[in-house]
DNA sequence: GTCTATAGTGGGATAGAC
DNA sequence: GTCTATCCCACTATAGAC
């Protein structure tokens, strides 16, 4: 069939533009990214990028939705008997593997602008109360289970989850480039999981 | 003498000025911030506000190198006797309560292009080095105190205090209105120091 | 040293040919 | 549905009168 050869070819560029959005947008944030540089990295004309997505907002809301739905493939793909807690840890990890492999935006907490446009996305926001569900579901779980300290509410849990997913923590050692990256992941997971303080 | 008296005028305007961009930055962050912004909310026109400071990025750093300043009195202040992770702490604390104020900047994590004229701001990266060594210094002494855990190593601690002071979490549990703000700080610093696991 | 006015430019979005 | 060319606005920075 023609059409759908057509079509696949149609979704097959999507994917590559999301691919130049997710790397623009890891590297240089929303506001700095230009529709320029998005064009110029998938090798189209800006024109026909506007063809495929009508705004830069629409755009950026289309990459994170990607990584959005991303987030709930994995957590499904966790075994049924992992402990709450060890789904939250695995989470976290992933997310900071996927930033340090380059291809993961700095997410909405860099541009207010960009988060304004992002809560009137109908598409993205489905996902996105999704992921928190899920999230509220674990801690809930997790605290079912003992292991949460009840100094910090579920609410500040959650938020830390996510800014320490975009955390410029993670770009500022691997500048400093004296650790490799498993052992950046595994010393941010431990750091907000376990704090700084060593157990008595 | 009628000189100084001008000078004070000038230095006054000065710091109405840089309590402005503290302001805008915290709310637009240093790309949406414009000039305008900036001049309007002073009360000056834009040619006045280029009298003062020769370009957005110089006002963005002198902005910072107050907050940085500040940051080195507040350490200055602590009493000598206390121990090395209760200055810590003390500091994140008082970096938490100076944004929820809502005075200060998001710092340089929000913007890349901010971030590399600040490396070339002579003034910005004295101080900036100053309070870098004081947090060091810090951490090994409370690692000495044996207070720390051997899991987190020294950059990833200093860098993660860095970026919880802007952390957007605090923005999200400010909207969300569930916690006042010596609430939300108390989470933040114990999440931060002794993370979220109970302790055993 | 303050103002008004404007130059210059970069970037989001569109028109129109093919 | 892709391209080239262009519109147009917003923003940084400057000029020049007072």
């Amino acid at each position: 069939m023609r059409i759908s050869f057509k079509k696949q070819q149609f979704d097959a560029r999507e994917e590559a533009i999301i691919d130049a959005v997710n790397h623009l947008l890891s590297e240089k944030g929303f506001d700095l990214m230009t529709m320029d540089d998005v064009a110029d990295r998938v090798g189209i004309a800006k024109g026909s990028l506007y063809k495929h997505f009508s705004s830069k907002e629409k755009l950026a809301a289309a990459a994170l939705t990607r990584l959005l739905t991303a987030t709930l493939e994995e957590l499904d793909s966790i075994p049924g008997e992992t402990s709450a807690i060890d789904q939250l840890k695995h989470i976290l990890a992933w997310s900071l593997r996927l930033r340090l492999k380059g291809g993961v935006p700095h997410l909405p907490s860099t541009s207010i602008s960009l988060q304004r446009s992002l809560m009137l996305n109908l598409s993205y926001m489905t996902v996105a109360l999704r992921v928190n569900k899920r999230f509220y579901a674990l801690v809930a779980q997790a605290r079912k289970d003992g292991a949460l300290t009840d100094e910090v509410p579920d609410d500040v849990l959650v938020f830390t989850l996510y800014s320490r997913a975009c955390d410029p923590t993670v770009d500022f050692l691997l500048r400093d480039n004296k650790l490799n990256h498993e052992q950046i992941i595994a010393a941010m997971v431990h750091a907000t999981m376990g704090g700084f303080l060593a157990r008595s």
